[in-house]
RNA sequence: UGGGGCGUCGCCAAGCGGUAAGGCACAGGGUUUUGAUCCCUGCAUACCCAGGUUCGAAUCCUGGCGCCCCAGCCA
């Protein structure tokens, strides 16, 4: 894996287990990633990941993969096989230890059962919004349920009732008996059991009409893992009493310690599950796997590697701090990977029909161009140059802006690999388009440059006869603002209208490469694509990853778009 | 007006009482048949503010200010 030679950036959390580890408070360390099958996993899932299984590597420990399904209602076996295969992508193996909590149902009663028999918890008959009115509120303290005090053994017995399907939903809930005055609202007696009927739930069917909730289900989870450190973000760091107070007063086998650090937000995207899951079932995206989503579906079928993913979420680091990263950050990661590992080709992503009138019409050549212009060992392939190409329309004007370096109407360009062209004349229709380039060729230019003048432009080409047609879609990003849904507004309203720009004639010389879904090339002078599953047999459909860096397109005032 | 957190360069982020790492971004220069890559150079006398302790404070103390989270039988 490739963090070996990243320079190991140590953190908080590693620190506080280095700690441990010199005071000899575990002899090994053993952590877990905790999801939901509720959604796909997303980048901000991708931080937890290398963070727990990370932690787990360096310390030569074990990370366990389990699913937190507590809650049957939101959560179904799509998900459960989705997320292990983005967390098997992204380079984590967690062995055997695959986990469900559902799998701890039946200890998680009976340790329910010793809380109602020490008198730490109780059956309790208020109904939900009873329970809320008696919860208080953040200034004033609550009171306490009518029932709070009643007998272990009447607690013990409406419990296996209630287990026994003898009670609607939410006539009954089993609550742990704490403090309804304590200023943390977690331990003014939250609710540890919910009656939940007629749900199937996807790993224990029709077993259970009684359903744990997370607060009561996380800590024995985790402790009957024997996990040493429960990695979870900020939002539960309120929830670490009860986290404690459960392990405390319950027969587990070790104390986990629970830490919390920030979670991840991305400039211009959206990182919860609920917004994700709206905008795929809206129809506002075309799936988990839209290229646009911030899901690992989504940036793996947008190109990303899972290497860049990993490289990124070291160098965000882990601290406790509010963030909102830049694209910029993300955008750089997948550029180094790729640039290192994407062989070139050229494609005509907006073609412009070029004639080079100098060139005999019945003699193409095929050229050879290196692969990359630093690894020989990417070799080489042959590109066919015949008198009638295609070339980007943006790599034309014929009145040039100040500091244009392309063609104009009477100067000289090269073609990336082959000659240095010089424009004669246009063609235009009747509307007054152009729709070709007369040129003529200097033969003496071919891997030499002329010894009289410079040229200083380079751009890229297609023959027109001998290049095979291909989709291209292009990405820009998700929302057109920083933080979608900022001041109350709806997060839909900041969708970017422009995310997605596709073009259907373009033209690409597949020579000997192998144009299969998945592959990933760089378009020179454009950016880096991946062969998307769209693909067809003579038909290849390309998404863009990202553009390269263009400080000139940036002087000129353009965005990322380039369309 | 309750409780829990957080505040170091535009964005991430080191730093843990000894005189502000690094990455991204940005700016300038060099190489270049990708306006890419690569290579140099620059980029916080300053760490939310104000006091205090100390020979010495981003780091310790006190008091402010700002931002985030919590009143699901969601996780």
């Amino acid at each position: 894996m490739s963090e070996q030679t990243d320079s190991k950036k140590t953190n908080f959390i590693r620190r506080v287990i280095e700690e441990d580890l010199a005071q000899g408070r575990h002899a090994r360390i053993a952590t877990r990633f905790p999801p939901e099958p509720n959604g796909y996993l997303h980048i901000g899932h991708a931080k937890s990941i290398v963070l727990n299984f990370g932690i787990a590597r360096d310390y030569q420990g074990t990370c366990n993969l389990r699913f937190d399904d507590t809650n049957p209602h939101k959560e179904n076996p799509e998900y459960v096989a989705a997320i292990q295969e983005d967390v098997r992508w992204l380079g984590y193996d967690w062995d055997e230890r695959l986990y469900f909590a559902s799998d701890y149902f039946e200890q998680l009663y009976g340790f329910a059962v010793e809380l109602i028999e020490k008198g730490r918890a109780y059956v309790c008959e208020l109904d939900a919004e009873q329970i809320r009115e008696y919860r208080g509120t953040l200034t004033e303290p609550g009171r306490e349920s009518p029932h709070r005090d009643r007998p272990p053994a009447e607690s013990r017995d409406l419990f296996a009732r209630m287990r026994a399907g003898e009670f609607p939903d939410g006539a009954l809930t089993l609550r742990a008996k704490i403090d309804m005055a304590s200023p943390n609202l977690n331990l003014r007696d939250p609710v540890l059991y919910r009656i939940r009927h007629g749900v199937i739930h996807h790993q224990t069917g029709r077993e259970w009409c009684l359903y744990p909730t997370y607060d009561y289900t996380h800590p024995i989870s985790d402790a009957l893992e024997g996990i040493t450190h429960s990695l979870c973000t900020l939002e539960f760091e309120d929830h670490r009493p009860l986290y404690d107070w459960v392990i405390a007063n319950v027969s587990v086998p070790c104390k986990p310690r629970q830490i919390e650090f920030s979670r991840l937000n991305l400039e211009y995207t959206v990182m919860s599950k609920r917004r994700l899951t709206q905008l795929v079932d809206e129809g506002l995206v075309a799936g988990w796997d839209d290229p646009r989503m911030p899901s690992l579906a989504g940036l793996r079928r947008r190109g990303y590697t899972s290497a860049a993913i990993r490289a990124f979420c070291e160098r965000i680091g882990v601290t406790k701090a509010d963030n909102r990263v830049e694209m910029a950050m993300l955008e750089s990661a997948i550029r180094e990977d790729l640039d290192r590992n994407a062989p070139r080709i050229m494609v005509v992503l907006r073609p412009l029909k070029l004639v080079v009138e100098s060139y005999p019409e019945d003699r193409p050549e095929a050229l050879i161009a290196p692969n990359h212009p630093k690894d020989e060992t990417m070799k080489a392939r042959p590109v066919t140059f015949s008198r009638e190409l295609y070339i980007d329309r943006n790599d034309f004007m014929e009145e040039p802006v100040k500091g244009f370096k392309r063609l104009t109407l009477g100067g000289e360009v090269r073609l990336r690999h082959a000659y240095v062209v010089r424009c004669v004349g246009v063609v235009r229709d009747a509307a007054g388009e152009i729709i070709a380039l007369r040129c003529t060729h200097d033969p003496d230019t071919l891997g030499k440059n002329p010894a009289d003048r410079k040229v200083k432009g380079v751009i890229h080409w297609v023959s027109a006869t001998h290049s095979v047609a291909a989709e291209v879609r292009l990405y820009d990003r998700l929302f057109s603002v920083p933080e979608p849904g900022a001041g109350g507004r709806d997060f839909r309203a900041d969708l970017n209208p422009d995310s997605l720009h596709t073009l259907t004639h373009c033209f690409l010389d597949p020579g000997l490469t192998e144009i299969a879904p998945g592959n990933r090339f760089q378009f020179e002078r454009e950016g880096y694509f991946i062969v998307d599953p769209d693909s067809r047999p003579g038909r290849p459909v390309f998404n863009r990853t990202v553009t390269l860096r263009d400080t000139w397109g940036r002087k000129t005032g353009r965005t990322t778009e380039r369309s």
